[in-house]
DNA sequence: AATTTACTGGACTATACGGTCCCTAATACC
DNA sequence: GGTATTAGGGACCGTATAGTCCAGTAAATT
């Protein structure tokens, strides 16, 4: 071999992660990732090769680093079904809380114009599908929806979604804090009736 | 006087507003806007400026278009609460059954890097609030809402927005349209219970 | 018909974009 | 230690961007 690599590629994919999350995948500049990503154009090219590319990487890199998570802990019977649905939904209004206003990697894309794109839309959406699925498997520890057909747990689930989305979509904006909790709030205990 | 506009305001920046809408504000070139609007970039930077001061005309022009409308129609008592709101969830899921997978202007601009702007957020989400008071009115008379508290009431509409935000996005993907409108009827169906 | 007014079309500008190339630098292997 | 191989840095490229400008033109007023 040669000369190594002067950075970790997962530590500068994350960096990248976090710029596309914040300015989108059009609203991200080649200079707004080399700062971010503390590396120069060359090293950029010649790891990843483009642009589009790099972005792949990173949505790879948000479904390792929060949908997998998400959905194992949805999964996690230990808690109860509902208990489990409200630390998702609260764990987005903490975020917005604590500062963090860039809503969800997979939200902002799929509503910018680089969902037209076959290669990223495909990778978004499964990551969405597969929270709902995660949603639908909490479900069925939810008491009330105990005696509920396959369909209808899938409805509820697909409904937590919008919720979700819409969620995090709106956190991006300067709505305040207790808006969203509200909302949240809301949205959960609703499964309880 | 002198010479006339060969084009009327309202109609170009209708389309303008549509080509907005499915590319979003970054995604829209000015060529992009030229050939949706039939006009050539000296008449719109005559008559509009800059493309950002042409983008909150086009804001504008929804809020008319879109948003009024759907305000009226949530505060028409002829039909009952939950009719009203499922009407304004059941538009969404045919539009988007009818091959309209733009989603929605206010929501994609939102998750949107022009959601930075000042300008833009203010008049976005001032929309987006009223949307939000709308929901609420209509909630006045649902049945099971009506002996909510203002608070409840409030809680519960912006519950909704969430939804209604989430269902348009999610509507810009190649989510089956079975998917959306189970989604959006177990939305409507739980203000029932 | 002449004059005035202001809209139209498109050539033009400066800048920013994503991407390439190549020279230099640093390591591993022999 | 010399050589092969790869990474880093940054000048450079073609293109596309938003925005400007002006010559030509069409209507309204007189």
């Amino acid at each position: 071999m040669a000369r190594p690599r002067e950075f970790e590629i997962d530590e500068v994919v994350e960096r990248a992660m976090n710029v596309f999350w914040e300015h989108g995948y059009e609203g991200t500049s080649l200079p707004d990732l080399l700062e971010g990503m503390k590396i120069t154009r060359g090293s950029l090219y010649k790891a990843f090769g483009s642009k589009k590319a790099l972005f792949l990487k990173a949505l790879q890199l948000y479904d390792q680093k929060h949908v997998q998570p998400a959905e194992t802990m949805l999964a996690d019977r230990r808690l109860g079904g509902s208990q489990r649905l409200a630390k998702v939904f609260k764990g987005a209004v903490k975020a917005a809380k604590d500062g963090d206003r860039r809503g969800c990697l997979l939200c902002n894309t799929s509503a910018g114009a680089s969902a037209e794109d076959e290669e990223i839309a495909v990778r978004v959406n499964n990551q969405l599908d597969r929270l709902t699925n995660a949603f639908a498997e909490a479900l069925k520890d939810v008491p009330v929806m105990q005696d509920a057909s396959a369909a209808e747990r899938r409805a509820k689930a697909r409904s937590l979604t919008l919720s979700y989305v819409g969620l995090r979509v709106l956190a991006r904006g300067q709505k305040g804090i207790d808006v969203l909790r509200s909302a949240a709030n809301d949205t959960i205990a609703a499964l309880e009736r």
